[in-house]
DNA sequence: CTGAAAGCGCTTACAG
DNA sequence: CTGAAAGCGCTTACAG
């Protein structure tokens, strides 16, 4: 019953083979008696097509790839669930990729993996090389990317230069102005363009304002909770301390939130606080954030890989822009007064509405800064003994 | 050079297409000179065999399927990456299927999406209806499962009501005896017998040490963040409040902890507080649970279910146990004192080690909770008003 | 509207 | 050790 061929279907209907392939794709060109006759038969025979023989007849493989260089972390599995729900409701089989490292990437791209298995592919936030954007051309089949953007390929993205600056902005329209960046490990490959674009938002940020830049304000995170907590810690053993924390990724927040309240310092009191993604824990930890809807990117771009693969070469790609949106909790206060900004601001695609306070608070950060500076290095040996304290 | 066929590699070694079939998977029976050349033709040709054919002529298919209820939890997203892994390492593909509600699992079962489409099912903590099972076994391939069992599949499991049993047990060594419980919805059909079992590991060690249960300690939390902070909430509304909580989750006791301190409740000083499964973020809240290591038990099975897809009805079904553990971390506390547990207690295959205290504490326990629990009503009154205050 | 036949690209007995 | 041939289970022009 299990492997049922079409030759018994026709057997039983008294048709053709050939008839029982018309009709049961709904080709047309069948009368509709026999399309009866033939159905039953299949139903009763618990008949199901062989994939394998489908693909080689037809060439087409009703499967897409989906490649992704990690799978634990939010923003991924986010954006898996919708990609999957879009290709199964298409009818299409998801075949799962994980390059989490080099020798992974090589296997995946260089050695043909996927050719002859797959009618199209989606890419995750990477950024590629030109050998492998050759490999992926000659698959010959449409390639999607999510987070990057290469010339043919379909694309979404958001703006992370753009959504980095207004998170910065908004820092700065608190009247901060020793602002610290918990940055993505610039040696991780595979997150390159991601960590490095949000960077860029930073610093100009910092420049339109005219805040100087340094080294000092800056420490790797690795976008995981660990790494955010001790590149706060590094941020704290620095001479010159920031009054406020931007964090490349909610995650990092998550730390550096930990590593703040382990030496006493307080959320947004003594230092303000802003991640990047919104991450569902981000309401929970009420960290103000650069919100972006993944599942809805996944979901967009996914969508244009069903099309293209249903249709391959008519439609032209297209190079997809997601908002993003400033979101206002708990974490981000008034430089001194450590209150919260009176009303919610947000960025349309990157931009902060509203006006700069920068200037109307200047003279409040300044005046306060000094000795702020240094009650917080009192309380941070005090607290250095017993950490775990807090909570 | 995408679709080169193995006709052409055969022309250009001058040899028969059988010859280079042979030779490229390496069944032996060819010389080592006509091997070489063979090998060169292939690999300037670009040669990469059609996965159709291949499957069409050996009706194997190389692929085998992952059927789970949910993606976004912890735990699944990391018996995924483990799963996908070993499964990869052994050459095979992975296809995913999500079955969150019952059509998605009619579609799956019934109407036979995996026939002929796989070698291998691997099922997790999915808890299968008889036609459900028929369909599976029709499918005529080795089928694994992870947190259930079915009898002719292999299997790996915790024992979730031992496991349960002694997180309630440690509570009651500190002196608890109103032990209330978060547990999952007992609607949902998907968790069915994860929540089940660890309820009744609740009951059971509420019974072993003579306390009574009562539905005035139990509430539900569909086994997220929300429903863990909404279950909390709907404890403390009732009459009898309890001093300690067992949420069936981790993610449900995180939930937990934000309705306690809201409403100013000290985790552990006024209630203790335990979870189950050890995801990641429980270290961060130092939170007492009970761990499991998710991914070994993926990479277990995943392997039980290569070996049997590459040797099928040779190897008997096998039913594997994964230990779990107790981690005492910082959100359990002796009844009253809020004093942390002076040394770890550990609980290997779900059994306690260490001196049962109940009868030391009880007494203790019983003069301090009369106006502790008054105390703690006054609070949770003064505190609903402003909600957001705390943090 | 229906059927016979060739073909998709492999693998696998069967000869030699 | 090597090759010619049949077959895996579909689809698709091509006739009728």
């Amino acid at each position: 019953m299990a492997k049922t061929t079409i030759k018994e279907v026709a057997d039983r209907a008294g048709v053709s083979p050939s008839s029982v392939s018309r009709s049961l794709r709904g080709v047309g060109g069948i009368s509709t008696s026999t399309t009866k006759r033939i159905r039953e038969a299949a139903e009763q025979l618990g008949y199901s097509a062989s994939p394998a023989a489908h693909r080689l007849a037809t060439g087409r493989t009703g499967t897409v790839a989906i490649v992704m260089p990690y799978l634990t972390r939010w923003f991924f599995v986010e954006l898996f669930g919708a990609v999957e729900q879009v290709i199964r409701e298409a009818g299409l089989d998801l075949l799962f990729y994980h390059v989490g490292n080099t020798e992974m990437r090589q296997r995946c791209f260089a050695s043909g993996l996927l050719r002859k298995r797959v009618d199209g592919v989606l890419l995750v936030t990477l950024s590629l090389t030109e050998p492998e954007i050759a490999a992926l051309r000659a698959l010959d089949v449409p390639v999607c990317m999510i987070g990057a953007q290469v010339g043919g390929f379909s694309s979404i993205r958001i703006d992370d230069a753009e959504s980095a600056c207004a998170a910065v902005q908004h820092l700065i329209n608190l009247g901060h102005e020793r602002i610290g960046m918990i940055s993505g490990d610039p040696n991780e490959p595979q997150h390159f363009t991601v960590a490095l674009r949000r960077r860029e938002g930073y610093h100009a940020a910092l420049k339109a304002a005219g805040l100087r830049a340094s080294r000092e304000l800056e420490a790797h995170g690795a976008f995981s909770i660990e790494g955010g907590d001790e590149a706060t810690v590094q941020l704290l053993g620095r001479r010159s301390l920031p009054t406020a924390i931007f964090a490349e990724c909610d995650e990092m927040a998550f730390g550096a939130l930990r590593a703040l309240r382990r030496v006493g310092l307080r959320v947004p009191a003594d230092v303000s606080l802003i991640g990047f993604d919104d991450h569902p824990m981000a309401q929970y930890f009420e960290l103000t954030t650069i919100s972006q809807d993944v599942w809805d990117q996944g979901r967009q771009i996914a969508q244009q890989l069903v099309g293209a693969v249903a249709r391959p070469g008519v439609a032209p790609a297209v190079e997809l822009r997601a908002p993003t949106r400033l979101v206002v909790r708990g974490t981000t206060a008034v430089l001194g007064t450590g209150q919260r900004p009176s009303s919610p601001q947000r960025a349309a695609g990157g931009h902060v509405a509203g006006v700069n306070r920068r200037s109307v608070l200047r003279s409040v950060g300044q005046s306060v800064n000094p000795g702020y500076t240094k009650r917080r290095e009192r309380e941070t040996h005090k607290n250095e003994a017993n950490t775990q304290e807090e909570r």
